[in-house]
DNA sequence: ACCTGAACACCGTTCAAGT
DNA sequence: ACCTGAACACCGTTCAAGT
């Protein structure tokens, strides 16, 4: 009795291997990325690692390297995909070089906010993405309105980002490091130190910083316009 | 013929022990943290390990464990070690308050300069040694004398101590990552995106950077002082 | 009190092999 | 072309054991 009916039976649609349930869930370079970012949201940055993202994919780790060279190439497409959305949200031309100023810079900063686990990596890795580039290449344009000397435009250009970065990394260390190994470290540190009010760590809000900078940039570069002095 | 006259020989000064030659050189926390710090600059960020730091004191790395609790706290004792030269060399009382700041912002810069592997740290864990906290609050004392009110004071410190860790973050991380990892990864950047100069990413001194920010404080705060308007 | 040694559960990355 | 699987040389950290 090898064929039995109920051997038969199992050749049937339900039995059957369907065609491929994989292929919209085949690799690909964008999907391991969107995948990184979702983990690093989830579980912060010492979740970033060849074999998690892997097994996220129901891959092996390995096969990342297809698309990959290196872990640290996963670092730079997860900290530029996250940049896209300031990114995409460029104010127009017709936005004054000051407003401009602020309002990138505040985006860029609110993109650090938003994945803690950005400012531990951009510590290491250089911004140099395509979207990094474009918010820094916004506030360039921008400041060339000013009415100051080109020189003044890149240290006031420089200042901002440098300032962004600073803040953004400051702020989440300390509201608990990197959220991964931050539950224990954050409680430890409040009971040994203090929390951070009470030790006088007290962090004013970015955009009053940022209204500082952007004051002493106006005072600079903007007294020289045409408009103004004629 | 088992005892020999050469057998006795054997026990000479020449072949026993020393007493203990290793008294100096055992184990202690600022052994190990001097160490590290000697690694670090040798070698770069990736290279403390406990394993390495071990093997540089002649000891097993489990043996760490007895002075430290884990890597990180061999991170911020290191850092913090790095710091106690500017915090050594702060500015008198009897220097004028906006000299202060910038002085101490230069210091403390300075140190990041000097010892590339900091600036990749301070992306993940807090600067709050002691060292760290004798730069931060020289600023602070500093801009009491300014003039301006408290909430401004905290704003003015706050963008300072940002923008040193901006800036630094900044230059390190363009000048070749962490001198570890870098020398390839930075010869590949360099091929594949042009050299930062001929990409726009030059920077301009620190110094320049600063002075825009401490001239904006003096601005804001500085105006109100009673000698100035009396 | 201080250090060793074995062990555990991880890492990134290579390379040959399968399909 | 794309993925697997085994392998290599590492990690941090624990815990019992030595002295």
């Amino acid at each position: 009795m090898p064929e039995t009916p109920s051997d038969q039976q199992w050749d049937s649609v339900f039995h059957r291997p369907q065609r491929q349930r994989r292929s919209e869930s085949t690799l690909s370079r964008d999907r391991i990325v969107t995948a990184s970012v979702a983990l690093l949201d989830r579980d912060g940055a010492s979740a970033l690692t060849m074999r998690k993202v892997a097994a996220e994919l129901g891959v092996h780790a390995t096969s990342l390297y297809w698309y990959v060279q290196r872990r640290e190439d996963l670092i730079d497409l997860a900290v530029d995909l996250v940049l896209s959305e300031a990114a995409g949200n460029l104010p127009g031309a017709d936005v004054p070089w000051d407003v401009v100023v602020f309002r990138v810079a505040k985006q860029y900063y609110a993109s650090f906010a938003d994945h803690p686990w950005v400012a531990g990596f951009a510590g290491t890795r250089p911004l140099i993405g395509p979207n990094a580039m474009a918010l820094s290449n916004r506030i360039v344009t921008a400041l060339r309105e000013s009415g100051g000397v080109e020189k003044d435009q890149m240290i006031a250009a420089t200042a901002i980002s440098q300032q962004v970065l600073g803040a953004a990394t400051t702020a989440v260390v300390l509201r608990g490091l990197e959220l991964g190994n931050s539950a224990e470290a954050a409680d430890e540190l409040a009971a040994a130190v203090g929390t951070p009010e009470t030790l006088g760590i007290w962090i004013p809000p970015f955009d009053d910083v940022l209204e500082l900078l952007v004051d002493a940039i106006r005072a600079r570069l903007g007294t020289a316009t045409p408009e103004k002095n004629a």
